[in-house]
Parts: C-alpha cells; structure tokens; sequence
DNA sequence: TCTGGGGTCCTAGGACCC
DNA sequence: TCTGGGGTCCTAGGACCC
C-alpha cells in the first residue's frame, strides 16, 4: 500500500502558523508580483474566492470579508515544507518527495498494523511537529492513493483508505473523471464527450479504446485506477533534464540596459542551479516576452538557442551567451513584460566533451566559481556576482504583503512577550 | 495599473541511414 | 497494372503536474 501525505492548502497554513490570529479567518496568498490568488484557506474558498482571480477584481469581496492578503513567501514555505518532509521520513524507510506539499510513503512493510490508525497518527505527528495541516489517502496504487486523499479532504478524520474492491468502486464511481491525477481539463473534455463521466467509467472504459485515444500515458492511469501499479516510488531526484529561471516584471520595460540585467541575474540563477546538480549546459536559450493579455499594446515573442562549444555552468560564460542572443531578439519600441533564461541538453559536469580549439583555461574558471559559491553561501546571494548583474534591481517583483522569514533568518524570528 | 514559475513525458513527422 | 523494409535521431507541439 501506499501514502499519500499532502498538506491542506499549503501556502496559506504556512502563513498562519506565525500570525495565529489568521485561524478562522479567510486567507489568499498571491503569486509573485501579487498577480493572482495561487492558494486559499477553507474560509476563503467558502466565501467563493476561485483560483487564480486577480486581487484587483475581488476588491469588494476581499474588504467585506476582511480577507487576509499574502504575497508569497517561498523561502518559508521551502522551509516549513523540509520540516513536514523530515517527520514524514520517520514514518517510512521509502519516502517521494513529490511536490513542495506532498509526498507519498511506501507502506509494504507495514504488518499488523490498521492503516487507518496509522494515518490518524501521522497527521496527529506532523501537526505536533510543524502545525501543518495534512490529509491521508492509502490505497494500493498512487493514483488510487490520490483518489483517497481527495476523499480525505472531505472527512473530518483528515484520513481515508481504500481497504478493498468494495471501496475503491464507491470512491471512483462519486469522483468526476476530470478529478483522475493525470486527466488534465483537456482530456477530461475528450471523455465526457465519449460518455465516460466518472472515475469508475474511465476504469471499466475498454483497453483498447483508452490506449487509442489516450496513448499509452491513459493506458497506464487506467491499471492504476484497476489497481495495478504502474509508478514506483522515485526515492532520489533524478537530476534535472533543464533548468528555467524566469519572471513577470513588476513594470513593463522598454530600456535594452534594464532587461538586459534582469535577464543576466536570472541567467546566473540558472548557472548556480547547474552547478548545485553538478551538471554543465549545452544550450542556453533567451526569451522575452511583451504582455500577451494587454491586448491594445504591440506583442513581441523573441527566442533563441545558443551552443556552446563546451557544455559550461560557469556564470560568466553562460552570461557572455545569455547576452548574445538576447541582442538578437531584443527589438525596441516593445514593452517587455518577461524574460528569462534556459539551460538545456544538460550533461554530468565530470563529463563535459572538450573542444579540439578551446581558449582559456577553465581549471581557472571552475577555481573562480567555487570560491565565488563558497563566498555567497557563508555571506548570502549574490554578494559576489558578475558586473553585468548590476545593482539596480528596476526589475524586481512586486510584493506589497511578504510575512517575515520566521524560521530562516535570524533577524526576522518571531518575538514573543513574556511578560504576563 | 493589474493575469506565476518551474518542470516532465509522449507522439508524430521529417531527415537520414543501410 | 506500377516504386521495399527496417531502423535511429531530432524537434515541435501537446498534455500533464505542482
């Protein structure tokens, strides 16, 4: 059998955990640049706050609640979520750390033991341990075990299992079959039209029929929702296959100079995440986008590849390149609202190809970028950088609502009066 | 004024090989 | 009347996830 441990909406637990007068009350946490709600407290979604609204449409809605409003705080929510990972792994040798909020555990040794209690007790713990809020669905698949958890949710246990064939037809017969792990709004399209509208219809639906139209992908989600497994466990990340670093501006940008800086910082983003995986980029490929829903305004996708000629992570010289294509995309007159970076056709750093007509010398290069990593871990981000970074920020994000780093700076911990 | 950011997997079709 | 049979590799695009 098999867990699936997924915190109730995450973002916003996180932030009440610091601010306990939040308890009870609606809260929205907002996307980067406060563009859209991305997660919502029970109350919030009960007074009819939708996913992804925009904070600026909902005005009234959130006065007359008094809806509390968060920008997002990823360095808290990547800490708190380490947290609940950390008690999850004393509750099973094999654990997926599948997403920022969840996981799935392997059960398999589990004898003698009722899984239901067994859920009580690891939510119980992970509250005792974090104050995160989470819900339990067991079951003998992971897409069935994801099925028990949307079940979960709806209990006041916090904790579902699907012990038998008895249970797992009630539990797919009531769930929509766009609510299937791996049926997205699309496909879910596709099957009503055909007359499958429940989970328990796409399981009974005939092979054949699911592996023609779905391909293999629907053949496999059909076993698992039969009961048959499908997906193992991934206990170990793989390492990334290409890594992304980009961002919505606060203001649209029309200057070459100030796009040409935020682009090289989230290009030494990228560089930083290449060498933390030990991997070397190579191919690095530049965009930078206008406002696609600023209808009124003249839209303007630039993109473009570059190869290296020797796979590289250092920030430098993936900078140097960065730089290069974006010169050939930039066109003026354009307001910019994105840009960002990716490192793609990635290899193991110890297993980078030379080239027969390389210059430099790059023992060199990786003795520079070790100490400059070193530097920024023991001093913070970015302390050492590269000039073309700059210093001027006119891109950064908007975020008029961040809560404090409570757990991960020490200048920022909680205060708490003593005195009564 | 105002719409996130970061990934993976699969398939079809073209180019090319013998 | 009417043009083989197998392959591989790469890319673009679609679909999905959180």
């Amino acid at each position: 059998m098999y867990a699936l441990v997924d915190c109730n909406n995450f973002y916003a637990s996180c932030e009440r955990l610091f601010q306990p007068w939040m308890n009870g009350k609606p809260v929205v946490v907002l996307s980067n640049n406060d563009g859209c709600v991305i997660a919502r407290s029970n109350e919030a979604k009960a007074i009819g706050i939708e996913m992804g609204a925009l904070p600026f449409m909902i005005e009234d809605l959130l006065a007359k609640h008094q809806v509390e409003v968060r920008s997002s705080n990823y360095v808290l929510y990547g800490d708190m979520s380490s947290r609940v990972m950390a008690t999850l792994d004393l509750f099973s040798p094999n654990v997926e750390h599948y997403s920022i909020d969840e996981s799935f555990l392997d059960l398999h040794d589990l004898i003698g033991v009722d899984l239901f209690d067994h859920g009580v007790n690891l939510r119980a713990t992970v509250h005792q341990h974090t104050g995160i809020p989470v819900s339990v669905g067991i079951a003998s698949t992971k897409t069935l075990a994801k099925a028990a958890n949307k079940r979960a949710k709806k209990t006041s246990a916090g904790v579902f299992v699907i012990p038998d064939e008895q249970t797992r037809i009630e539990v797919l017969s009531s769930m929509d079959v766009g609510d299937i792990w791996g049926v997205g709004h699309r496909n879910a399209y596709k099957l009503r039209y055909w007359g499958i509208h429940t989970a328990l219809d796409f399981a009974n639906a005939p092979r054949s029929m699911i592996r023609g139209k779905l391909t293999v992908v629907g053949s496999r989600l059909q076993d698992e929702l039969n009961g048959t497994p499908c997906a193992d466990l991934e206990l170990e990340a793989p390492p990334k296959q290409e890594i992304c670093t980009s961002r919505s501006f606060g203001k649209m940008m029309t200057d070459y100079d100030d796009l040409e800086e935020a682009t090289l910082n989230f290009t030494a983003r990228c560089a930083l995440k290449l060498r933390k995986q030990r991997s070397a980029a190579n191919v690095i490929t530049v965009f930078a986008y206008t406002n696609r829903f600023r209808e009124d305004l003249a839209q303007y996708n630039g993109t473009r590849s570059i190869t290296l000629p020797v796979a590289s992570n250092d920030t430098a010289e993936l900078c140097h390149y960065a730089r290069i294509a974006l010169k050939s995309i930039f066109r003026p007159g354009y307001r910019y609202k994105k840009t960002g970076c990716i490192v793609q056709n990635l290899v193991p750093e110890r297993n980078v190809q030379s080239a027969l007509f390389d210059v430099g010398d790059r023992d060199k290069k990786r003795k520079v970028m070790e100490v400059m990593d070193l530097v920024n871990r023991k001093y913070g981000r970015d302390r050492m950088r590269v000039g073309a970074q700059g210093y001027g920020k006119r891109w950064h994000l908007r975020c008029e609502q961040r809560s404090r780093a409570y757990t991960t700076r020490l200048s920022e911990l909680l205060e708490v009066n003593v005195d009564q």
